[in-house]
RNA sequence: GCGGGCGUGGCGGAAUUGGUAGACGCACCAGAUUUAGGUUCUGGCGGGCAACCGUGGGGGUUCGAGUCCCUCCGCCCGCACCA
């Protein structure tokens, strides 16, 4: 017997057995009998060089997952691959002259052999990476297969522009205006790009979020309004002095009657047309274009707007005309880009209106008032309204909407417009198309080729795949593939005459939108296996940051439905279940000069926190997310070392629930290392009272035993109900319960019994710890003298007769407080246990001789007595 | 501004969804062992001397409210000046 667990000798011992045994391998088809599946799936890393906390979160709540699951007898897919394209690898290359392919694969052997360490239970033969031309080769081979079927468009759209550095900027590279690297101001530019057609399946996208029952509200919300839906109108103005028409999007088409005004966007064709001729529409655009560049500043700017001269007709009052304004606070990007002013009805409206001394006319009064009061309210608005009305009401002063609610009058309008053809009923989608198109080089190269006689020509499947060149050099600014000597350099496939590559590559969020299906057959000579991929799919539990709320869980959501219209998969909905974990916290920590420290450079002294080289005091400041900048960061590394992989993930299920932030504290890592130490110490302390393994079960249990037995069925039946649901702090404090039931434990008269009982109980402990710290149950699975491993041990049964306990506690209240409690038989009648609860002596002092006006039972749980 | 969420001991958090508030852990205090500290073990730990009071404040529904309703305050997250 030894007295102390050593974690590290433990976890590389176990972490090969398993991996000898092939513990983890999935199995498939006929290997994996009348299973049903279970796929588990955590978002996987980018190789950025060293895994941290956010890391160790994710995959120890998808471990405990896998592993649970497994023990309850899924057939379980639990893969781990590499987000590894991307602009870090380039930036290294840019200042480290490193290859981007080798420090990317540097990254991800460092940080695969740390999430090895910490004990994933992860069948690693199916790893791939995103730069592995095996895998892009297959999405090159989407892409043609969409291309094909007409999911792809090239148009044109504005990216930032460095010209000092001569490349394109993301949008995070973009600083005050500014290119993050050369500090050139960033201009705008206008690139034909490829784009994906997610706006088709804008519908379908927003139908589908209702089927997504496993879904936080909060994501599918946030997709709702991602995607946001507008039902409305265009409806088409004609200018009185030429023949063109405006076109405008409202939602309000009720509201027509009370326009006073149009105004268009400063990016619309018409105003960049009416500035080259008109100096104060160009200053005005000018002046609009420094205000458009971040959220924040657009939303303090004042409403402005200028003349255009121009005036359009009312498509339903004859002769009625309206001034055309370019104002800064039409969005180019949303609808058309133009809109018709209704201050009455509508607050940036009227704010403008006011400003501009524009009418104001009401057109809807609120519901339910008279005659004078609806002319009363009309004339309020339209003088000296502050307010517009928003709600809704009836139409008036409004010719044949007249008397209309808001619903009613918009179809009214709609069919009007539409019968004139001044306009037509329309949904509007927030939601724009993705731009696929990145000018880099550390992506997936984009299979067409350029040919000025043929146009733009896909690269025959016999070609794929595009690899991308290897002897590149990123001395020159700009795109390598672009100035490659040779690599862009290719024959027509289709004349044969000289033509070019493609220099775009794919936005790395393509990689990542189709990688849960590739982990299905992750071999395949196609992109997809139909039998692994039906198999498999759905992701059964898909668990990552909520920071991917919108964008990756969207994109992947739109390829699945792509993928379904190419053949390669059969469903709609890639991700059946979705858990978005929160972060990583810690405190941080400034010295006396004001600049962060790390944890490990602060100490506590007499409990104040000091400097632990200088000795100077140290300020404490708020808890707040791991990041570099501010040093709070912790080394899981350091941690798996120092205390074993066991004890951090141990630590980090602890306390906090999983939705929520955690904070990472010494003390708490301690705390969960003192308990591994001392769950050893119960398995192992005291042989004497454990029965051998297959000792016969005892006919009868006296009640210490009967009890200890209870303890332990009721913690794993509340412990598997709370796996189920992913409520891991939970667990951990059951597993604590159980540990304190077990040290309090003292045997009665019959040992044999307490000895059976104590050994189920221990072995329960075991199993269901097993999940959460695998190699800490494994050594203890082995030390109580299985030879088989607790990882093939199916999870535990939780006796039904020990849950429901024959006596109750039941609290007694007096007019609803609280007077004493009254221990009963569960199966004890109301009468009864009316009866018990008056003859509390606490209880008759309560009720003090009144009168008792009524008895309130529930049973097994409260007593109130009226009186 | 709009939308969503949250507010419980010194701290992280429990509370079977309307039924004994504070499970479990951390920190802290006391005692035991060791005695140099740590480890380990036992006990205590919302406030108040008490009657009692306590789940951000106020009001309500109910036999009974952390939980439901109204209202106010505070914090967090998301976003779209969205016509």
């Amino acid at each position: 017997m030894s007295t102390r667990y050593n974690h590290r000798t433990a976890e590389p011992k176990w972490q090969k057995v398993w991996t000898d045994s092939a513990s983890f391998k999935t199995r498939e088809g006929a290997d994996a009998g009348d299973k049903p599946k279970y796929y588990v799936l955590e978002m996987f890393p980018y190789p950025s060089g060293k895994i941290h906390m956010g890391h160790v979160r994710n995959y120890t709540i998808g471990d405990v997952t896998a592993r649970f699951k497994r023990a309850r007898g899924f057939n379980v897919l639990h893969p781990m691959g590499w987000d590894a394209f991307g602009m870090p690898a380039e930036n290294a290359a840019i200042e480290r002259n490193i290859a981007p392919a080798k420090w990317t694969y540097e990254n991800i052997a460092t940080m695969r052999n740390q999430l090895k360490a910490m004990g994933l239970a992860i069948d690693w033969e199916r790893e791939f990476a995103t730069c592995d031309p095996e895998y892009y080769w297959h999405e090159q081979e989407l892409f043609l297969d969409f291309l094909e079927k007409g999911y792809v468009t090239r148009k044109k759209s504005y990216v930032n522009w460095d010209p000092v550095d001569n490349t394109v900027l993301a949008n995070e590279q973009v600083i005050d205006g500014r290119g993050w690297r050369s500090g050139a101001l960033v201009e705008r530019r206008e690139l034909t790009q490829w784009f994906l057609k997610i706006t088709d399946m804008a519908d379908d996208l927003l139908d589908g979020l209702n089927t997504l029952t496993r879904w936080p509200d909060k994501v599918r919300l946030m997709q709702k309004n991602w995607i946001g839906r507008s039902e409305g109108a265009r409806v088409f103005f004609d200018l009185t002095d030429s023949n063109e028409k405006l076109e405008v999007f409202t939602t309000r088409p009720d509201t027509l009657f009370g326009a006073s005004f149009c105004a268009i966007s400063p990016g619309h064709p018409l105003s960049v047309k009416l500035a080259a001729k008109n100096p104060a529409i160009d200053a005005f655009l000018k002046e609009a274009a420094l205000t458009g560049t971040t959220e924040a500043a657009l939303e303090k700017v004042e409403k402005k707007g200028v003349p255009t001269g121009l005036s359009v007709k009312h498509p339903f009052i004859e002769g009625a005309i309206l001034p055309v304004f370019i104002a800064n606070f039409v969005l180019m990007d949303y609808g058309t880009g133009a809109i018709f002013g209704c201050p009455a009805h509508d607050q940036r409206d009227l704010d403008f209106a006011r400003k501009y001394h524009l009418p104001v006319i009401p057109v809807v009064a609120p519901n339910g008032l008279g005659t004078d009061e609806i002319k009363l309210f009309i004339d309020t608005l339209a003088t000296s309204g502050k307010e517009a009305f928003t709600g809704d009401g009836v139409a008036v002063n409004s010719g044949f909407l007249d008397g209309l609610d808001v619903a009613a009058a918009k179809r009214a309008a709609i069919e009007k417009l539409e019968t004139q053809h001044q306009g037509e009923g329309t949904v509007n989608y927030r939601l724009r198309d993705w731009g696929i198109s990145r000018q880099r080089y550390w992506g997936t190269p984009i299979p067409v080729i350029h040919c000025s006689g043929c146009g733009v020509v896909p690269v025959p499947r016999s070609d794929l795949p595009v690899r991308l060149p290897e002897d590149v050099s990123f001395d020159k600014p700009g795109n390598p593939l672009d100035h490659h000597p040779t690599w862009k350099h290719v024959a027509c496939p289709t004349c044969r005459k000289p033509a070019l590559r493609e220099t775009d590559t794919f936005d790395t969020f393509v990689d990542s939108s189709w990688y849960f299906a590739r982990f299905c057959s992750p071999k395949s000579a196609k992109p997809t296996e139909r039998a692994s991929v039906d198999y498999w799919l759905p992701v059964d539990q898909y668990i990552g940051g909520v920071e991917h709320a919108i964008l990756h869980l969207l994109y992947s959501r739109y390829f699945t439905r792509a993928m379904k219209g190419t053949g390669h998969l059969g469903l709609s909905e890639p991700f059946d279940g979705l858990f978005t974990q929160g972060m990583v916290t810690h405190e941080t920590y400034k010295g006396e000069d004001g600049r962060w420290l790390f944890p490990e450079e602060v100490k506590i002294v007499n409990g104040e926190p000091v400097h632990v080289e200088t000795g100077e005091r140290v300020t404490v400041g708020p808890i707040e997310s791991m990041s570099k900048s501010k040093r709070n960061v912790i080394d899981p590394t350091a941690i798996i070392e120092q205390f074993g992989a066991d004890t951090a993930r141990w630590f980090i299920l602890s306390d906090s629930p999983p939705e929520r932030d955690v904070q990472w504290s010494e003390a708490g890592a301690e705390g969960a290392w003192r308990f591994t130490q001392r769950f050893w110490r119960l398995v192992t302390g005291d042989e004497d009272m454990l029965a051998p393994i297959g000792a016969a079960k005892p006919a009868a249990f006296d009640a210490p035993s009967e009890a200890l037995r209870r303890a332990a069925h009721q913690t794993l039946a509340a412990m598997t109900d709370d796996l189920d649901n992913l409520r891991f702090n939970r667990a951990v404090a059951r597993v604590y319960e159980l540990a304190n039931a077990l040290s309090t434990f003292e045997a009665g008269r019959d040992l044999d019994a307490a000895r059976w009982a104590r050994l189920e109980a221990v072995e329960i402990m075991v199993l269901v710890v097993a999940p959460m710290m695998p190699h800490l149950a494994e050594e203890a699975w082995r030390e109580l003298g299985h030879t088989t491993m607790a990882v093939d041990t199916p999870w535990p049964i939780a006796e039904a007769d020990l849950l429901v306990e024959d006596s109750v506690t039941m609290a007694v209240q007096v007019n609803g407080k609280r007077r004493d409690e009254l221990v009963i038989a569960a199966d004890a009648d109301n009468k009864a246990v009316e009866a018990a609860a008056l003859a509390l002596e606490k209880v008759e002092k309560a009720i003090d001789g009144k009168p008792i006006r009524k008895v309130i039972v529930v049973p097994g749980k409260i007593i109130n007595i009226v009186v």
